[in-house]
DNA sequence: AACCCTGTCAACCGCCTTTCA
DNA sequence: TTGAAAGGCGGTTGACAGGGT
């Protein structure tokens, strides 16, 4: 994934990190810190350029850096910076803590700028498979004799949101996890449902929690979504949707309930599109 | 099995800004 | 005030992974 590593003309070596490079540079600054990145590597012991070793720093070594997926939260705050001031990655990395400039400009360069670019506003009948799915899932959400715990419904809906995804790009990335969340003991595999889906407000990180051993799904990041969903008193699986007086205009709310993160999404025709509000 | 294409992301490049003598 | 050095930032590249044919 990265250049092989090489020597250039003076000797300094380019490329890829090994561990033991990655392991003297964090040593050395954890220990004296960075008071001059071009001498650094010098006392570091390292054959590498002062920049290198910065970057390496921020973007990788530090301890502070946080990686894994990104939240839908985080997604949202992106799209909502990057309208506010353009290409600025680190004014927008600085909202967002643990994430570094570079990962952002990926992020966005990869999986958010499509979206953007393919935003189109869906048409009726998407909007009603898109409700009816909704429905479906909330039957879900209340099957098992109506004694569903919040993360048993997780699951089910989590399967559910995997159901719809026929697409090689997802609204979340949260869907690879989603793949690999589903319980052992379901069956309900239906591949062929609609070619619309529904993204909502993961934590994609939470999903890796679980399945345990078993089978008693643990996820203290998505039960403490739900529990701040619904205690906001909205209800999350039920009632997805807000519908504004503008037929044409739909939003799904999550998180704050839908005031200032709200986003619609749906899968069609090998695309998915990402309404932000 | 081999090849091609696309997505991903760490790392590099070059320019701009800031600091300091 | 000025120029060099260092830091910071955004754009771009290149190698790998994985899926499709």
């Amino acid at each position: 994934m990265v250049r092989a590593p090489f020597y250039d003309e003076n000797g300094i070596k380019r490329g890829a990190w090994s561990s033991e490079e990655d392991d003297k540079l964090r040593a050395y600054v954890e220990r004296y810190g960075y008071w001059n990145w071009r001498e650094l590597p010098k006392y570091a012991g390292l054959q590498r350029c002062g920049k290198s070793c910065r970057l390496r720093w921020m973007n990788y070594l530090r301890p502070d850096v946080r990686r894994g997926n990104y939240t839908a939260e985080e997604e949202s705050l992106i799209i909502k910076l990057h309208e506010e001031h353009g290409n600025k990655w680190s004014l927008i990395a600085a909202n967002l803590p643990g994430r570094t400039d570079n990962e952002i400009k990926n992020y966005w360069h990869t999986r958010l700028k499509k979206r953007k670019t393919h935003n189109k506003t869906p048409t009726k009948s998407q909007l009603r498979e898109l409700d009816r799915s909704c429905d479906e899932s909330s039957q879900l959400c209340h099957s098992n004799n109506g004694e569903t715990s919040e993360a048993e419904s997780s699951i089910n809906h989590s399967h559910i949101l995997d159901n719809h995804d026929h697409g090689a790009e997802v609204v979340s990335p949260a869907v690879p996890i989603l793949e690999s969340s589903q319980s052992p003991t379901d069956t309900s595999t239906d591949t062929s449902g609609s070619s619309l889906f529904i993204s909502h407000a993961y934590s994609s990180q939470s999903y890796t929690d679980y399945p345990s051993e078993n089978n008693n799904y643990q996820s203290s990041s998505l039960e403490a979504f739900y529990q701040e969903y619904y205690t906001a008193g909205s209800d999350f699986w039920t009632q997805p949707f807000l519908s504004s007086q503008n037929d044409d205009q739909y939003s799904t709310c999550f998180g704050d309930g839908g005031t200032s993160s709200s986003h619609l999404s749906f899968y069609d025709d090998g695309m998915d599109y990402y309404f932000y509000q």
